[in-house]
RNA sequence: GGAGAGAUGGCAGAGUGGUCGAAUGCGCCGGUUUUGAAAACCGGAGUGGGGGCAACCUCACCGGGGGUUCGAAUCCCUCUCUCUCCGCCA
């Protein structure tokens, strides 16, 4: 949600940004419309209100004095029945306010951040910017496999059987790939909790509909997530951990010198895909099942963008960890998603695709969740709360850095050389095969 | 799944339908006193919306939503959450 200056006074900022989007114009002058009539039904129902709180209290006083003066008794009669009228008045405002009200918030919730100044501008990924370029895509002196081919063959990875518990997007991990993936996990969690500071926290998997507001994920992307729950109790099983982990503070006012949090999960994420059907179906890039290890802060609106640049450096350490050569992008604003105001995507280098592909995505989406969820923070004792800055990105997307270590570190024989920093979490398990100082993933 | 109890300001905890936005205690902030501190005493402190250049005015908020009433923290309905006991369970 937007500061509300957006659709009043400073409304020709909000045209500009969502134009910069592609998104929509028209809600501009619709949610502008919806605000000041907001504003003047809210003016006059106060009035009223201020009125009949007169009336009332001068009525408790006349029935005070009522039981030794009969005169006065008839006139909170009389008073009552004229107080009545108003409230009558004061009703009919009220239901015209909440049918205005309602419109003005399902539609201010269905509005984009606006991006910030450095977003370069542009219609899709096409236009995304390169920031900076790590490491040298190996050369092969054979033909890579894909992780399809390799994981199937060394009976790490079983799509179809996956397909029948489940059906499509949906992939069993077993023995050595199951291991892989967990020490993935492991590897990163140790990697931010104690080289970067962040706080480990393992969150529920399904929330109300409350955080999946607070974060921006509803009211306008329900076809995206699954909906779960009781027939009595409703449920969304979360797309990502970001969605819990932001909304821990949701509705606080979160005392001085508290700030920063740094916060990382790990989680399953668990996706609908509606919309991209015939897309990336062969493999693990696009599941609607998958691991995750998320980063999430929530800090002062003065040192988000230093954050964001850090949060970003944090994701890409675990690509330099695991020697996976990748390049940082610029998002541009028509590539941007929903709540953010500026996003950098790391993309890992694929060889059996001869491409980089997306693995991580870190966002500063400014106070544009916290004032969803209401995030604030209380700059000093005795100061007025403010909201406070949100970002989140992902450190990393663990099935696609899977998807990246098989491919970059095959052998021509269909071996995978596990990068030095996981051995310790795979040394001596069943389908890893120790070579002098090297571990090969032999399944 | 069954039975019961509860939800009030940072915390604890009062509150016969009528100056209750809310007593009191603790905590917090400012001051007096003190060499300094503590204690004591005095004073101040919620959040959001709307109007106003401002001082300030006004509305709403006692778990959420709805209702009764001239008037609701207080009465009614409903939902959510918490706690206790029984049952079941990783």
């Amino acid at each position: 949600m937007l500061d509300p200056k957006y659709f009043g006074e400073a409304v020709g900022e909000l045209e500009a940004g969502l134009k910069r989007r592609n998104a929509d114009p028209a809600l501009v002058s619709r949610i502008a419309e919806l605000s000041k009539s907001r504003k003047a039904l809210i003016m006059q129902g106060d009035a009223l209100k201020a009125k009949r709180n007169q009336a009332s209290q001068e009525i408790g006083a006349l029935k005070a004095k009522a039981k030794s003066d009969p005169a006065a008794a008839a006139e909170a009669e009389r008073r009552m029945v004229e107080t009545r009228a108003i409230g009558d008045e004061i009703k009919a405002i009220d239901a015209k306010l909440a049918e205005v009200d309602g419109e003005f918030t399902n539609l201010g919730l269905r509005i984009p951040n606006i991006p910030h100044a450095s977003v370069p501008n542009g219609a899709g990924a096409d236009d995304n910017v390169e920031a900076r370029r790590w490491g040298t895509p190996r050369q092969f002196s054979f033909q890579p496999l894909d992780h399809v081919t390799l994981g199937e063959k060394l009976g790490i990875l079983d799509f179809e059987r996956a397909g029948k518990l489940s059906g499509a997007r949906f992939t069993l991990y077993l023995g050595a790939g199951a291991t892989l993936e967990r020490a993935l996990i492991q590897f990163m969690l140790d990697l931010h909790t104690r080289q970067h500071g962040y706080r480990e926290v393992i969150p529920p998997f399904m929330v109300n509909r409350e955080s999946m507001t607070g974060t921006g994920q509803l009211p306008k992307f329900e076809e995206d997530l699954f909906k779960t729950g009781t027939a009595d109790r409703e449920l969304f099983l979360i797309p990502t951990s970001e969605v819990p982990l932001t909304n821990i503070y949701r509705d606080e006012i979160i005392e001085p010198g508290k700030l920063p949090f740094y916060l990382t999960a790990y989680s399953p994420c668990f996706r609908s895909e509606a919309g991209s059907y015939g897309k990336d179906t062969r493999g693990l890039i696009r599941q609607h099942q998958f691991q995750k290890v998320e980063l999430v802060k929530i800090v002062e609106p003065e040192r988000s963008y230093d954050e964001l640049e850090k949060m970003t450096a944090n994701a890409e350490k675990v690509l330099e960890l695991l020697g996976l050569p990748y390049r940082t992008m610029a998002l541009c604003t028509g590539d941007m998603g929903f709540s953010a105001a500026k996003t950098y995507d790391i993309e890992v280098w694929l060889p059996a695709q001869s491409t980089y592909r997306e693995i991580s995505s870190c966002s500063n989406c400014e106070d544009f969740q916290a004032r969803r969820a209401q995030i604030r923070y209380r700059p000093e004792a005795q100061g007025k709360p403010r909201l406070a800055h949100t970002l989140n990105g992902s450190g990393l997307a663990v099935g696609r850095t899977f998807i990246a270590i098989l491919e970059n570190y095959q052998d021509e024989k269909g071996r995978v050389e596990i990068p030095e920093p996981l051995h310790r979490y795979i040394e001596g398990a069943p389908g890893f095969v120790r070579e002098g100082s090297k571990i090969w993933l032999t399944g």
